[in-house]
DNA sequence: TTGATATTTAATAAAAATATTAATTACAAA
DNA sequence: TTTGTAATTAATATTTTTATTAAATATCAA
């Protein structure tokens, strides 16, 4: 029940492209909040949004030294975000045949 | 650029729960929209469309015998979803083997 | 044709997401 | 302490999402 609430969190998260690509910014490395806010074309407010809905969803995490902010990458979460696509590919590798059915148009719909 | 819309679209349709039950669902084999619908608590009308929305993310496709139409898990898309994932492999350098497992759907199970 | 069934869509309302500007908090350094 | 910088938050407006009921569309079946 619970899992699935993060799973949604996750989900929702990835949904928007602006906040894939501060992902992709943070896989190189840390950055702060207002390096992010650099490379788009929001304000520094919308920047700091997003990076608390990535932190809500615990795709990132900060640290603060000073009055800077670093956002880092969280690598865990690739798992289970991993593990969730995983099983379904898992599912169709599995029954090749049914897929076949589908395919053929032989399924009976 | 395109691609970016198409992943917005299937994260976004994979960050309901009720989606990912619908998928669920659909995972064992075709549904029509009213049996769905019965699985949930709330309209065929929703039902209908959150079925709409996992159609444009290519998640799922339909088929129509009748009056009656089909839903069935589209399982390529999965491939897509996992090369998004996939490509943040080199951040798990030393969980590398999970990975794999996860992605490549080869875990033994 | 008439009437029932399966699904979609229109009209509507409520809740959530997103962006902006401006105020606020937190800290650093002169 | 005063001033300036980094980031967050409040107030606000706009847009999007989601659900409902009821009407519309399409098909089956007598």
């Amino acid at each position: 029940m619970e899992s699935k609430k993060r799973l949604d969190h996750i989900f929702f998260a990835l949904s928007d492209s602006r906040r894939r690509d501060i992902l992709e910014e943070l896989s190189e490395g840390k950055k702060t909040v207002g390096q992010l806010a650099d490379n788009f074309d929001v304000t520094l407010g919308a920047i700091s949004k997003h990076v608390k809905l990535l932190e809500n969803a615990d795709l990132i995490y900060k640290s603060k030294r000073g009055r800077t902010v670093y956002c880092h990458m969280n690598f865990d979460i690739w798992k289970e975000v991993a593990m969730y696509i995983g099983m379904h590919k898992r599912f169709w590798s599995n029954r090749l045949d049914e897929l076949e059915n589908y395919i053929n148009g032989d399924d009976g719909a």
